[in-house]
DNA sequence: CATGAATGAGTATTCATTCAT
DNA sequence: CATGAATGAATACTCATTCAT
């Protein structure tokens, strides 16, 4: 966690660090950003850098913790309304909280995606606390509470398929970004109603 | 491409380096592999290395194209069946293949999966050459032939579709290193196939 | 040129670092001098020579730059009594200065006719920027002058007599250090004017 | 000197050897002229290489000497004639002979400038001898005996009269090459004639 | 006489971090 | 809380030369 010296920081100077941060981990990645770079451009003096974070990883931690803070918003009502949704209806919501939030915040976005494609499990184990949040935890239990309101077939192996299902709800930002462009809303529900589709019924022939 | 000093040297010396190049390059990832490193641990001279690689990222593409190699012979017996099998049973045998490699060549199994999921997107092109082989197409035209052949609901995206088989095979090695240790081949066959059943028919309740 | 940084020094300090740079260059010239040595000598960190330049050529730019301004020097008072020297007079005080310069700044003067003599045009054109300064033609323009007034036989090719001049003038230094060390005025005085005679009516009996 | 191993090799080769080096410092300078560069373009083993040569500065002086041994070649003629011609006329051969050397062997011309210009006192030692033939002495023996015979005025000061001519005399191919181009040899002539009525009668007005 | 692998000290440069003011 | 100079280990890479075969 950044100090206190960087919470009693004019806001103005906290913004612009911060963007200035994640534009560079955006860019670059943990290992390549550049803490004389970051300064540079912030226009803060190196030393002043170190009063307000304690390393290169604590302001990288924060970056990541700002995202997840953010991306964490884009779920916020779902919570409400879980109890009334069945197993689908919550995927769709998360699938659209997912884009949502890449679509508006493409460089956080980028940034944890690298972040969770990183191999480097000492920055992980780090940076996330001992507590890796498997983010396979939260769809595992889903999928079982689908089971047992009857959504969802129980001969299903769970651990499995929330891997599966994990693994593409955190690439879907990524393809959105990248191969389809800024489509306008109407679109991307009909694309992820096709995903829905084939999660729900598979792709053979019907 | 190493230069011929390389492979003029003993097999034992040789290996010796392409190991310990594969351990350094497995650990710290392309940017912080350090030659420094490698030259001490396989005991040869620095100058050495250079004589036998241009540069490190002649060595990096050495690494990248022998484990390519050694995947590809997991999947040639594919090649031959190919016509007799449908859509599905090619899957069952790139997934099996897949795991397969990653089991028996967990290291260069790690390092292709960090590469491929790399943003250093100058990396890829100069390591890959200008082809980069996007392995979205290889899967897209299997589904295109599914659907004509009538195995595959001609209803999906198909670049979509490609894309959520592509992001699956690609985390399915990793899965299996992380999750699954070594279970014995019958309990692998049997998880395939499950998943298969998913991407098949869904995960809805029958 | 250097960073504020280097300016910001203590004057002892920038002095040591600049005495020990222009003794490295004087010795090594510039493809040969090492900014290692030069660090250890000046006892400062490798890291510290890069946060007062950003690199070996800017320190070698610096260094030259020092020497032209110091030569210039010598010869600012010629400005001033141009107009009513006679070509002559002007080649006197050019020949007498350039002498004065090496006599009291020998490695610097080195370092100049070094670089001068060099044969790494990009070198000279990044040290020098673009307007490499002919002193050719500011030779040339006196001698224009001097038979425009009636003191220069307007029959001499005066491209080629400007080269031989220039040359000459560049070599004087040089020669004054190496041939005849450190004579009084009197007679570098008398050996100047000797040489002018020379100039003016050649070396024929007469 | 060369090894014998060099002498006894096959003329084809050793020819392809010296022209390859020659080409090499001429591009490169001493300094940074590359003996790998060197045995890869002749296409000969490095080891080989350092049976042939002491060293790179055995290779170096060699190519000098070859380099002295040809331009003296251009001057054989005068010997003879010498007797007969005052200092004017000897003059006059020796520009033209140096011309015509420059410009049937700028390569050769080109090494030799730089290296006479280089302030490598060590080099130099090591590459002329101990006895470092002064260009300079042959021209003050030319003046000396040009008094006596009456041709040039007693009243000048050898020494340095000999330092400038010989000055010139160096610096007269690099100026052919740079500034005048190929010209035919009558443009020469004229020329050297204009600069040896520079230097017998001087440049004032008559 | 040919070969080419081995060597290792050397190069310029970068960077996160510390520390005194 | 601000400053910015100081640090030094680390990086990739080069090159003339040696040596065993």
């Amino acid at each position: 966690m950044p100090k206190n010296t960087f919470f009693n920081l004019a806001e103005e100077k906290r913004n612009r660090i911060l963007e200035i941060s994640i534009d560079e981990f955006a860019v670059f990645g943990y290992q390549n950003a550049s803490i004389s770079r970051i300064v540079e451009k912030a226009e803060i003096a190196k030393g002043s850098f170190y009063q307000y974070f304690e390393d290169k990883k604590d302001l990288f931690k924060y970056v990541v913790d700002v995202g997840a803070e953010k991306k964490l918003n884009y779920f916020r009502h779902l919570m409400e309304g879980m109890q009334e949704m069945d197993f689908f209806q919550l995927m769709r919501e998360i699938f659209i909280g997912g884009i949502q939030f890449a679509k508006e915040n493409p460089k956080l976005s980028t940034i944890g995606d690298q972040f969770m494609k990183s191999t480097d499990e000492q920055l992980k184990k780090e940076v996330l606390g001992e507590n890796i949040p498997k983010s396979n935890q939260f769809i595992e239990g889903l999928l079982i509470r689908g089971i047992a309101q009857g959504d969802i077939d129980p001969a299903i192996d769970v651990k499995m398929t929330a891997h599966m299902l994990t693994t593409f709800t955190m690439s879907i930002g990524e393809y959105f970004i990248k191969e389809v462009r800024v489509k306008d809303n109407m679109e991307i529900m009909a694309l992820v109603d096709k995903m829905l589709e084939i999660v729900k019924y598979g792709i053979h022939r019907k």
